[in-house]
DNA sequence: AACTGCCTCAACCGCCTATTT
DNA sequence: GAAATAGGCGGTTGAGGCAGT
């Protein structure tokens, strides 16, 4: 048995609401509330609307808490914050919003925040490679969907003394890019849909590309894709690293010395919207100095422009093998 | 001024879940 | 417990407005 219809379609009025329906439904809600039954409401109030499209314009837009308006630039945050850590989940974003509702926010995703986040992320490159870089792990026991497969892409800054080419696996081409100087490699972490992190299982390089930290005095073991960075030399990384990739698909990561690399243990990805994003630990962190709000599993994806900052001072795996 | 293409956002659609019968 | 119903949600659409030519 098929589901029944909310209403007589042939019999309701659609499109856009005419000022006299406005106030007829707000006159009607303001004084009688929705009675429990918006399916009901409409034939009440004397309108000829389906029962759920009066609901959607009182929730929408004659509510009167409704914020109207441009989004501000706290709103932004807000909204990419929650976005990475569960996705479109609109209603359960806007609720963190005052005054917004969840087709605003998508709205807003959609037209606005998507473009402003591709424009940071500029392109996603994959390491030129024959084969696919990286699948979701296989075994992972994350909740989060993983259903597109996670790419760790290479995007250099914009302080250049050099030239890199990358294999942009999107077009299927080789692009040029200037080698980075300012804040170093960047593994971008690209997904179409969503991105499975957990604590244990993060990424790795496939046969054939080896990561060469040699520099940094960290060990490499790439026999069996896992990269192992064990020596506190590796603090000699900074934020003045280099990023170089040569046609044997050999990433190094070179480092002209400095600082001390803070948040042992974490990657940090800058998100683009003005603070950094810790995959590794699943952790979303507000500045740089690590005030953390936990997140679980997050999607997100096509974040270029990244800062990242590897743990080199423990004896442990900081990519492991999938 | 006319045309075209792009953008925005209100509204709809259909699915899923919760509640009621 | 099953079926029916309503609410809620995310994805998508398309009309109208705007900018560029």
């Amino acid at each position: 048995m098929g589901r029944a219809p909310c209403c007589d379609k042939a019999n309701v009025k659609r499109g856009p609401w005419s000022p006299e329906e406005d106030a007829t439904l707000k006159r009607y809600l303001e004084t009688h509330g929705t009675g429990g039954n918006w399916i009901a409401l409409p034939k009440k109030a004397g309108l000829k609307r389906c029962g759920k499209s009066c609901r959607l314009r009182w929730l929408n837009y004659l509510r009167p808490d409704i914020k109207h308006g441009g989004f501000t630039e706290e709103e932004d945050k807000i909204i990419f914050s929650l976005y990475s850590q569960m996705g479109s989940r609109w209603s359960l974003i806007a609720s963190q919003l005052p005054g917004r509702t969840d087709n605003d926010v998508k709205n807003y995703w959609n037209t606005k925040l998507k473009k402003k986040l591709s424009l940071e992320g500029k392109t996603s490159l994959a390491i030129k490679n024959n084969t696919e870089i990286i699948t979701p792990a296989k075994n992972s026991t994350n909740s989060a969907p993983c259903s597109t497969p996670s790419l760790p892409c290479i995007l250099p800054k914009t302080e250049t003394n050099g030239s890199l080419t990358f294999w942009d696996s999107i077009t299927q081409s080789s692009v040029t890019l200037p080698i980075l100087s300012d804040v170093g490699y960047e593994p971008i972490l690209n997904t179409a849909q969503s991105l499975c992190l957990d604590p244990v299982d993060q990424f790795s390089f496939p046969a054939g590309i080896n990561m060469d930290v040699s520099e940094l005095g960290a060990n490499l073991i790439n026999n069996q894709n896992k990269i192992v960075l064990s020596s506190q030399e590796g603090s000699s990384i900074s934020d003045s690293s280099s990023i170089a990739i040569d046609h044997n698909k050999c990433l190094s990561l070179p480092s002209n010395g400095g600082t001390d690399l803070e948040h042992a243990g974490t990657m940090l990805i800058d998100s683009g919207f003005g603070f950094p994003y810790d995959p590794v630990n699943a952790l979303l962190f507000e500045d740089k100095a690590g005030e953390v709000a936990s997140t679980c599993c997050p999607n997100f994806g096509g974040f270029g422009y990244a800062d990242i900052k590897h743990q080199l001072g423990q004896n442990q795996s900081v990519i492991n093998q999938y």
